[in-house]
DNA sequence: TTGGAAAACTAACGAGTGTTAGTTAGTTTT
DNA sequence: AAAACTAACTAACACTCGTTAGTTTTCCAA
């Protein structure tokens, strides 16, 4: 492991812990014995950590969702395997998913911009998979936008609660997600 | 409206756009055109704005989930009735919701400790609503906590993209999230 | 008209912020 | 052996932060 790793793990660590904002550059030198200005040896600031961690969970989510959609056809496995995809990658690394679903907002205007336009084009192939459901007369006549938003705050939220040592593991979490998502809490 | 209230107002709208941390006393002073001083003949310190506006939700919603309690008996309908008190508070002032959905991680230590209480103890509300629903043979065999999560989070994230000005109000949006955790988005 | 509280002001404190400059010891390359 | 590179250091800059003390202005009830 590179010193550099090594420095963005700690800070994303402590950004988890204790927000992005409060987080300083003395305290990750800190937590890696050294003084805050040797950290730009190995970074250009503080912002890099967050760009770097907000747009790399980005392309792991799009190379997912292109993946899902090249190999599967119908919207119901489509959906299954979209979420088990984002499921798999947001509990992959906490701490770097806590700093893309809630501190994107501390980026720079132009790269937030950037961001925001990311994350509304992979929000836009989930909502596709809604509409191709209901095109194919699986799925419900829904407003797509609604379920979408609905299905993707349910999905970011299991990085709040999610537990690498508990009893839950991120493949049961994505089927019993899809299952809930697909045919809802009532018995028919 | 007293001074304070304006105050207090006004903070919340920079807190919600800027994030707490980065909403500083001297922001919030000019934008009610006086000294950051002044602000202290009217309120405590910058603690008290996130102290009382995350207790006071905390509040509305206990009281709303309590009213649901007291008069409906089946969940299915205990459960329709908390998703709609929950989205009428949360939508009720979205400056508010945002500080107590993503800023309450800032409270000092033993506030946020009151608060993590609090909240544990209404997400338990929704909790037996799930488990009645199982036990009136009305609801699936799902696993309770996971679920009430997983509700939680699609109702807490409204806050994020409803728009008061929008074409979906309050109401309808809690019929379609009823809607949708009761019976999701396959047709049967 | 006046006394006094309420609400504003100025000035400052002490701590903390991200970052830059300049330097140095140790290692690697030429 | 000389030069270049790496990664650490100390010191400092130029702010911003929440908050307090002390003072002045505003305004309303008596």
């Amino acid at each position: 492991m590179t010193r550099r790793q090594e420095i963005m793990g700690t800070a994303l660590g402590l950004m988890r812990k204790k927000g992005y904002l409060n987080t300083s550059m003395r305290d990750i030198a800190g937590s890696v014995n050294m003084e805050a200005a040797s950290l730009y040896n190995h970074i250009k600031g503080k912002e890099e950590i967050l760009i770097d961690t907000c747009f790399g969970l980005a392309e792991i989510l799009e190379i997912g969702i292109k993946e899902v959609n090249d190999i599967y056809f119908n919207a119901a496995e489509k959906l299954s395997m979209a979420i088990h995809s984002h499921i798999k990658a947001l509990t992959q690394d906490l701490n770097a998913s806590h700093l893309f679903v809630h501190e994107w907002r501390h980026l720079s205007d132009d790269k937030r911009a950037q961001f925001i336009e990311r994350r509304d084009l992979y929000e836009k192939e989930f909502r596709d998979i809604v509409i191709l459901g209901f095109e194919e007369g699986e799925f419900k006549d829904v407003d797509p936008k609604f379920a979408t938003l609905t299905i993707l705050a349910s999905l970011n939220w299991v990085g709040e609660w999610y537990r690498p040592q508990g009893e839950m593991q991120p493949k049961e979490i994505a089927e019993k997600l899809t299952h809930f998502i697909l045919s809802g809490l009532q018995k028919n």
